[in-house]
DNA sequence: GCCGATTTGTTCGTTTCCGTACGAATTTCG
DNA sequence: CGAAATTCGTACGGAAACGAACAAATCGGC
């Protein structure tokens, strides 16, 4: 994690931020600090403190729900459409989920209590983060959904094309070791998909990075939520 | 569904009323309606319009998303505890899942835009329904993990204690067709499931009805994803 | 250019669950 | 009471994924 000073942008590169007024937005900026995350940063534990929520500007951000065992699978995944800390406005005092850095990413930081105060001002804020939540209820209640009923090739073909969505990449570094812990499948499982999905001619991969050749023909071999959930964050205000 | 007169009792079996002041509670169930569900009974179709939110004050509500080949999977189950429509309050305009009745149930109806002006008053029913949105989005991210990494046998476990806490009877009516959609899996899966279940003493089923007969040795059988998600909701034991 | 660490490929037997099908048991209703 | 409908038991082959282990390929640092 890294600190950098900054200057007073009109825009800000997330998209949240971006709907709000240039005053309202500069406001906000004053009394951010810019914070670079790299590769497995975490920035929050399961059960640990929130003292800050994030505005992504780039990038991709895991959170994931851990059980007992040390298992784990992906709830959701957040870039520059959205904020990490959504829970604290509603109340949470700790973080359910274990959060952490999936691409490396810029982010605009800002203290949690400062964070609570500006949304119940109400105004745009307000119902940027609402219709936030909405989509974020979605996309969690589409996972649920998928992961009981999709098999672990389309999973990892929706996971590819929401993290290029988000990232705004082509190419991202990316284990199978981890893509294995985010999908909650074995390793071997993923070995054997991506080996499918690169026989096809859809991805490249090799050692750590990943390429998309072929995004619409990935499309085809994603299950439909990826396209449900693609759709739900194209929200206008 | 059928509708039923009603007097302005000081306590309306739903958690998030009772914790209103008795004059908030008594502005709210003026404009309310009491409904009462049969089994299977629609309130919101997927992609339809949500004109009311619902208060549970027994009984069992489902929320399922429903893909495109029909299958499905639940992503909640709303009981006293909760409210049905939440979303409308986050600016959906349309229901993003098939939401129907689990365990027959009466519940307080309420017009949409009523709840979500009352809502936005701010006060106290502001701050529950912002901590029930809380929990409900941790159940739904507990649902997804779980779908991941547990078998059959342990959400089958999980869903039946979840439906007893809600519903606050050992008994309900429930057939196996109905449990495998809910489950997302093969109706021959939840067979051998509750199979295994009742040879072990755990539970009794016949022809549409389930009961628990030991709960706490259930409780076992389930995963931890359902203690979990009892504390997020805070059920007395 | 070599070495250690990381990442990926592959194998084995095993388990879980799938899709399908059909018969038996139970309940409902005329 | 008897017929129809619902619900449950079970069986089959097959697909998908598991857990574990080991070999091969690739990369980064010296």
């Amino acid at each position: 994690m890294s600190l950098q000073s900054h200057s007073f942008d009109s825009l800000s590169e997330n998209r949240l931020l971006n709907f709000l007024t240039p005053n309202d937005r500069n406001r906000l900026l004053a009394r951010m600090t810019a914070v670079s995350f790299g590769l497995k940063d975490v920035l929050y534990n399961a059960g640990g403190p929130m003292p800050y929520v994030y505005f992504p500007r780039n990038g991709v951000i895991s959170s994931v729900t851990v059980m007992a065992d040390g298992r784990a699978a992906e709830v959701a995944a957040t870039g520059r459409e959205g904020v990490i800390g959504l829970t604290a406005y509603y109340g949470a005092g700790q973080s359910p989920e274990k959060v952490f850095c999936q691409i490396p990413c810029d982010t605009w930081r800002l203290g949690t209590e400062l964070f609570v105060d500006e949304v119940r001002r109400g105004g745009r804020l307000q119902a940027l983060v609402h219709g936030y939540t909405r989509s974020v209820m979605r996309l969690v209640a589409q996972h649920a959904a998928c992961n009981c009923l999709h098999t672990v090739e389309e999973r990892f073909a929706k996971w590819l094309l929401m993290s290029r969505d988000r990232a705004g990449e082509e190419e991202f570094p990316l284990t199978q070791e981890f893509l294995s812990y985010m999908l909650g499948v074995r390793r071997a499982s993923v070995t054997l998909a991506a080996g499918m999905l690169q026989k096809a001619g859809l991805i490249h991969y090799r050692h750590g990075k990943i390429r998309i050749i072929n995004g619409k023909k990935l499309e085809s071999a994603a299950c439909e939520c990826y396209q449900i959930i693609r759709e739900e964050f194209e929200y206008p205000l």
